[in-house]
RNA sequence: GCCCAUAUAGCUCAGUCGGUAGAGCGCAUCCUUGGUAAGGAUGAGGUCAGCAGUUCAAUUCUGCUUAUGGGCUCCA
């Protein structure tokens, strides 16, 4: 049998195993580092005898840790050396599954008491052991009546019924050292390899993730092929909890929670307000620009109505009741029916549509205690909310505004983001012909922009297909944003019509749209996103005036009076302290100008500018100043060719 | 909602093997008028999350509640 390895012709022998080949065919050093093979795009253990490769494959490839599918290998190796770790720690722990994930790897374990971060250390200890003894991962074939048997002999009954759910005749197992565990593979040639790991955290997860089931223990751990590697990823988290919205909320004093009276529910301090008051400002110029009306409904509708919208019937858990003389209200998890009612107050000819109704409205959603998170997620927040009612003519052209203005808003703040569309569910209402043309309209727009179209199939809402916006944060994590759906219910349960051209009346298309979605959550990932350091424009303090000594303050608050009419939110700090410790508190501030005036800059009506990354602009006259201030805020919204008109 | 952990001054955290508590920052007052990341002194500030229990005595031990953190689930 002949296989390639690098370019080169190798003549396997019978018997022979990737390995043999691999140490044949590598430098002592590589083969050294080389943990699997690859072979039309799977990766086998070294052990795997040449026979049982894919025959129509020669080409084999030498696997290290250093690349992604190697790496994760290494860290699912991992997850089983801690699994025979806790086995020996813990005799009656019974073991459940154990995948690698993005950053490291998991294993879920029961056990008659859950583990902490304590029991970590001997944990650890225990792995090192095993990784000390290069214990060779041997895998073994049996058939599934035998592992049956033999993981029921142990007592591990969640291996049994995984491999009863498997319906395969025959399945692998991996022994390392007395441990073995029912695993598909691949996996590392020994133990060895598993030298540089961590434990992180542990966690609460339900057995196959439903909520029914019994609740196991997860033990939250990473690996890497090296020291360096792991140091440098635990050097990386820790800059990370860094950028954490809700310590910079704290820090910058922008937002506060008050959990005793209000959970979920954000108190705005000054800065966060005006940020907020900004970003909305913003929000609500922009779509003014582009053809929206800004409406607003009330914030508690009677319960009648939520039994006509759906919400009662779908979404009761959520919301929050109250009673008013007898009669049950709703406050409004969403701004929909509100739009509806406006909608059809009147009778709109098709020359009216689109209609487009913008609200930044604020909706109540009672998430479950454990859910919340900061900003992130919250139970009461302000949506960018609105709907466009239109033509089915109308619709493709319609969408493709929307995500037109989602790629400029998120433009604007520099986030990468990704749209995705979600098609028709099991569960759904309309017809499969309004299915077809709503989804056809959302691909189609998205193909016109230019933005490479991802399918969801089966992810829409069971009213209609949609598009979501999700943004990368700081930490990798993505989240969802935006959201564009087509609705076939709403105009049906609140009858809204348009007279068409023939004059007869027509049931209109139906859009639910939020670019940021959540205002709380989108400042709370732009805090983390720019750590901070908010882009001049929506810094809620742009610049501040020290002075060095007494004598300058008069100037300094007559040059922020200056600054403040000519748009800019100004301050001076007249206090009588040091110049550096009144920098120093500026730039923790993360305020965007620092404006130093002392006597020099007294004579000559001037400030010497400081930035708060350190650097120093030098001497500028005021309005030097404003127009270097205002080039700054403009620079972001040329990107996605928008103006910055307001002050 | 579920699992684990946590809750001490406005903030960040010490501490008490059960005898009602401390630091730094911040705040107030005074001194200092100093040129680009913290000048000095003095002072105020805490029902040690809440409610029960054990105890002569609980901030400390136990239980419950609430909230927060890490996850799970959920986010039509």
């Amino acid at each position: 049998m002949k296989l390639i390895i690098e370019g080169a012709e190798y003549e396997a022998a019978p018997g022979q195993c990737c390995a043999d080949l691999f140490k044949a065919a590598l430098s002592g050093k590589r083969f050294k580092n080389t943990v699997a093979a690859a072979c039309g795009g799977t990766i086998f253990d070294l052990s795997t005898p040449v026979e049982a490769l894919p025959p129509a494959c020669p080409e084999l490839r030498p696997v290290t840790p250093d690349e992604a599918a190697g790496l994760d290998l290494l860290r699912h190796s991992a997850a089983h050396v801690m699994a025979a770790a806790v086995k020996t720690l813990f005799p009656g722990v019974k073991v459940t599954i154990g995948p690698s994930i993005e950053n490291g790897f998991y294993y879920d374990f029961d056990n008659s008491r859950p583990f902490t971060p304590e029991d970590f250390a001997a944990i650890e200890a225990e792995m090192r052991k095993i990784s000390g003894q290069a214990m060779p991962f041997v895998r073994r074939e049996v058939s599934r009546e035998e592992a049956v048997a033999f993981f029921e002999a142990q007592g591990e009954n969640y291996k049994v019924e995984i491999i009863k759910d498997l319906n395969e005749p025959v399945v692998s197992l991996y022994e390392l050292g007395g441990f073995t565990d029912l695993c598909r593979g691949p996996h590392l040639p020994h133990s060895g390899f598993v030298k540089a790991f961590k434990l992180l955290s542990v966690a609460g997860a339900y057995w196959r993730g439903d909520e029914k089931n019994r609740m196991l223990t997860r033990i939250y751990a990473t690996a890497f092929p090296d020291e360096a590697a792991l140091k440098d990823y635990l050097h990386r988290l820790e800059e990370a909890k860094k950028r954490d919205h809700r310590k910079l909320g704290k820090e910058l004093d922008l937002f506060a929670f008050h959990e005793d009276v209000a959970p979920g529910m954000v108190f705005w301090h000054p800065k966060g307000m005006m940020l907020r008051t900004i970003l909305e400002d913003f929000l609500k110029r922009e779509h003014l620009k582009r053809g929206y009306q800004l409406v607003q409904g009330p914030q508690i509708l009677r319960r009648e109505l939520w039994m006509k919208s759906g919400h009662y019937d779908n979404y009761r858990e959520n919301m929050y009741f109250t009673d008013i003389e007898g009669d049950v209200h709703g406050v409004k998890p969403m701004n929909c029916v509100g739009h509806m009612l406006i909608y059809g107050s009147s009778l709109h000819s098709y020359r009216d549509l689109p209609v487009r109704m913008a609200e930044l409205g604020v909706v109540h959603r009672h998430e479950m205690s454990g859910a919340l998170h900061g900003l992130f997620r919250v139970r009461q927040f302000m949506q960018d909310d609105a709907h466009i009612i239109c033509t089915p003519e109308q619709l493709e052209d319609e969408i493709l505004a929307v995500i037109t203005l989602v790629r400029d808003l998120f433009g604007l703040f520099g986030f990468e983001y990704r749209l995705s569309v979600s098609t028709r569910p099991a569960k759904s209402i309309g017809s499969d012909e309004d299915w077809a043309r709503a989804t056809d309209a959302l691909i189609k727009a998205l193909e016109r922009i230019g933005v490479p179209v991802v399918i969801n199939e089966g992810d829409g809402a069971f009213y209609g297909p949609k598009i979501d916006g999700r943004v990368t944060d700081s930490l990798g994590r993505e989240w969802q944003c935006s959201t564009i759906q087509v609705d076939f219910t709403l105009p049906d349960r609140f009858d809204l019509v348009y007279v068409g051209q023939d004059g007869e009346r027509h049931r209109p298309v139906m859009v639910h749209r939020a670019i940021l979605g959540s205002l709380e959550r989108f400042i709370g990932i732009l805090i983390e996103h720019c750590a901070g350091n908010f882009p001049t424009w929506i810094s809620p303090v742009q610049a501040r005036l020290l002075t060095v000594t007494d004598d300058q303050a008069e100037f300094a608050a007559e040059a922020a009076r200056a600054l403040q009419e000519a748009g800019i939110r100004a301050e001076a700090d007249l206090r009588n302290e040091k110049l550096s410790y009144k920098v120093r508190q500026a730039q923790v501030e993360k305020i965007p100008y620092i404006l130093v005036i002392g006597n020099q800059e007294l004579e000559t009506r001037s400030v010497n500018v400081r930035l708060r990354n350190g650097d120093n602009l030098g001497v500028k006259t005021l309005e030097e100043l404003i127009a270097v201030m205002r080039a700054d805020c403009e620079e972001p919204f040329k990107r996605g060719g928008m103006h910055y008109s307001f002050s």
